[in-house]
DNA sequence: GTCTATATGCGGATAGAC
DNA sequence: GTCTATCCGCATATAGAC
């Protein structure tokens, strides 16, 4: 199991990485072999198929989106939030091409579609027991609807911003990609939050939006 | 330039309804050469290459998209902008490959990257627009940095709301898809509006939210 | 303009030697 | 476990007859 499953992680770190960067339907198990230094034989001795290597990053990616949301639930202040999104954009970066390419995965795994909008849903959950969470807590003033409203744009933004980020100006920029998703998210409770919590809000902003 | 521009429409037409099924690289052109009834060779005739029909069916989806977005800059009651934003909504719903699919139409085409964020660009400055116009007719109680927001808001919604939709509860919905993409925008504004428009957007979330 | 037939290449996947 | 060699199928694109 010692070299073996070597050789299946980096065939999974390499499929990762050109995942990422050209969608899994435009990366051949051909490219992928030769990025590990094997031949397309050998990966397929470790995976039978292509559509085994995507099914396996993204339970990857589940597990880890679902802890980073989870932390998000508990939150009591706005800065414990930033620090949450910050983890779930940084999985959601990680493995950006999963909601990126959404449809190619779905196509070539079918059986990860159910698997995919249940992860969504429970980002949802978990994004509106942290909004609800903050009105309680005082840090934010918002309706029952406005919270469900909130919760939606989070997982919107968690979903698509890489997606939309893409599309505007500032392209494929440099480090801060997560930050500035993050911050995105953080600033959609601008309208709603009352207190000292502004203050920090203001202060990501000269940090983030520029 | 009768029956063969005909032809050519047809396969415009064809190839718009799969893009947007099945996505364009999904798509191939024997199928398209069989939706419309032609010979692979035939289309050949018509359209060199595949890329190019993509092209030509982003022109078209340019220009419309164009014209939906200008005649939002003028706005200056909610339910102008709730008529444009409809407008927008089913110009990208009409095509809605373009969006969706934007990774493959890039990789295709790569003459169409700019373009594409051209046009994106465009859009910004015309929620930007409108959103001050609204904001200065006294509907909106919004500061500058609110309406930048708004605009991005907007946008992200334009362009990413298809994508969003498929991965929440109610996927892939009936009729009203363009109105729902719609509302989800015009109900960004809720923590802004003032005075009687907030009825306007109360009617509209019992008709459209549920 | 439209067809049939075909060239060409690539990607996924297998067989069998080492 | 890893390799080389190969099969198969599909998609783009072309050639040439009608």
């Amino acid at each position: 199991m010692g070299a073996s499953s070597s050789t299946r992680d980096r065939i999974l770190e390499a499929s990762l990485g050109l995942f990422n960067a050209d969608g899994p339907a435009s990366v051949s198990t051909h490219r992928i072999a030769a990025e590990v230094g094997i031949s397309p034989g050998n990966l397929h001795y470790h995976f039978r198929s292509k559509p085994l290597i995507v099914e396996r990053l993204f339970i990857r990616f589940e597990t880890q989106l679902q802890s980073s949301v989870d932390a998000s639930m508990s939150v009591m202040a706005i800065d414990d939030l930033w620090l949450t999104l910050h983890l779930t954009f940084e999985t959601v970066d990680a493995y950006r091409f999963v909601f990126r390419d959404i449809d190619q995965v779905m196509r070539g795994c079918p059986g990860l579609e159910e698997r995919v909008k249940a992860l969504t849903a429970r980002c949802l959950a978990a994004s509106k027991a942290s909004c609800a969470s903050l009105a309680t807590a005082g840090v934010l003033s918002a309706s029952e609807s406005a919270v469900e409203m909130l919760a939606v744009q989070f997982v919107f933004g968690i979903t698509c911003w890489y997606s939309f980020n893409r599309l505007m100006p500032r392209p494929s920029a440099h480090y801060g990609e997560a930050a500035r998703g993050a911050y995105y998210c953080l600033s959609l409770l601008e309208p709603h939050v009352v207190g000292e919590a502004r203050d920090y809000l203001n202060y990501l902003r000269a940090k983030y939006l520029r």
